[in-house]
DNA sequence: ACAGCCATGTAACTTGTTACATGATTTT
DNA sequence: AAAATCATGTAACAAGTTACATGGCTGT
C-alpha cells in the first residue's frame, strides 16, 4: 500500500497530474523505488475508483489533473495517525527459505546460510560506504537519508540473525523432517479427548 | 515468491496433494503463515503451467497428487543456491512513510515516530515473551525459533532506526517541501550543457 | 523533418489472498 | 440425518509492475 497511501499523502498538498506525482514521489524518496509511469496512472484509477481521488475539471494545457477528496483526505490522516499494518505472519522472504530449509532432509542449510550472508555483507558495506556523511540541507535529502539508514539497520538486522542461526544450527542439530506418511482418515476426525 | 518456492521445494520431497502441502508448510513454518487452502491449488496451478510440477497419473482415493519436474527441481536447487532477490529499491512501507512525511508540510513528523515506535515496542516485546527458551527438540521447532528471531530482530532494527530518525529529524531541521510550482515544458528540453 | 521527451492511457501479468461452490467421508 | 472436516476447484480481487500504443510539443 505504500505507492498507493504515498501518492494519496503528496495530493493532499493539492492537485497534480500524472509526471507530476512520478517527480514528486521520487523526489520525496530520494531516487530509490522508481516508479514506471503507467503504475501512476493506474494507481491513480485505483484511488478513482475508491474515491479517495476524482479528476480536476480544470484540465489545463492537455493535463489531467486529479485532486483529493474528503474521504481521500480521512484516509491521508489515518495513515499517518496509525501504525502501518503488521499481519500476524512474518512474511520475510529470507526467514520463511531459512525456516523452510532446515526442515528438508538433503539442503545444505550451512550453504545455504553462508550464500545469504555474503550476499547481505556485500550489499551491507555498499550502501554504507555510498551512504554520505554530510548532513541533509533539505527535507528530500532528509529522507534519503532515512531510507539508506532503514535499508543499512535491515541488513544488520539479517546479518546478526543468520549469525545467530548458525549458532543454533550448529548446536541444536536436529533430524530434519520427511514427509509425513501417516495418511489420516478423509472424514470427520474423532473428538480430540472427549466430551467431558 | 515464498510461498510458490517453499510449496515446490517441499514437492521435491515427494509427491503431495493438497490438503497435505498445507499441513506440510505450516508444520514447517511453526504455524506462522498460514495459508489458506484455496492458495495451494492456486499456486499447484501456476506452478504447474509453468512446468514446474505435473498432475500426478497414481490419483489415490480421489487425492490430486502432484509432482515435481526436472525443471522444478532445477528452480528449487537455484532457489537454495543463490540469495534472496533484494530489488535496487528499499520496499519497506515504514520506511517510505517516514520519509514521505518528512517531505510534506502539516505532517506531525514526530507524532507518526511516536506512535510507530510504540507499536513496534509493544509488539517486539509480546514476542520476546512469547518466545520459549527451551532448546527446539526437532526440526520444526527449530525453524519456529528461527522465524521468531528473525521477527525479533527485525523489529529491533526498526526500533533503533526509529530512534535514529528522531535524532536526525531534531538536529537537522529542514523544511518541507511543497509541491514544486514550476511547471516543466512539455517537448524535448535543450541540451544540458553542450555537445562536446 | 526528425529525434526525443512529455503525457496519458490501456492491456496484461505476477504473487498473494479470500470467498464460495461442491462433494466425499465419518462421527455423533 | 446432521455436523464437521477433508478435499478439490473456481472466481475474483489487491497491489505492484511492465510493455505498448498514441499523440503533442520542442529543439536541432
Amino acid at each position: 500500500m505504500s505507492v498507493r497511501q504515498s501518492l494519496l499523502a503528496i495530493l493532499d498538498q493539492g492537485p497534480c497530474y500524472g509526471y507530476q506525482l512520478r517527480a514528486e514521489f521520487e523526489r520525496r524518496t530520494g531516487g530509490s523505488w522508481p516508479l514506471n509511469v503507467g503504475q501512476i496512472y493506474q494507481t491513480l484509477e485505483r484511488l478513482e475508483r475508491d474515491g479517495l481521488v476524482a479528476k480536476s475539471d480544470a484540465a489545463s494545457e492537455g493535463r489531467a489533473y486529479y485532486e483529493i477528496t474528503d474521504a481521500g483526505r480521512e484516509a491521508v490522516a489515518s495513515w499517518f495517525s496509525s501504525p502501518v499494518m503488521r499481519g500476524t505472519a512474518a512474511r520475510d522472504e529470507l526467514a520463511v527459505k531459512l525456516a523452510v530449509a532446515v526442515t528438508l532432509p538433503g539442503v545444505d542449510v550451512t550453504g545455504v546460510i553462508a550464500r545469504e550472508r555474503a550476499a547481505v555483507r556485500q550489499l551491507r558495506d555498499r550502501l554504507v560506504t555510498d551512504a554520505r556523511a554530510d548532513a541533509p540541507r533539505d527535507a528530500a535529502e532528509l529522507a534519503s537519508a532515512l531510507l539508506g539508514a532503514a535499508r543499512i539497520a535491515q541488513l544488520d538486522a539479517e546479518l546478526r540473525w543468520l549469525e545467530r542461526a548458525e549458532e543454533l544450527l550448529a548446536q541444536a542439530s536436529v533430524p530434519p523432517l520427511p514427509l509425513s506418511t501417516e495418511v489420516p482418515k478423509r472424514g470427520r476426525p474423532a473428538r480430540a479427548v472427549a466430551t467431558d
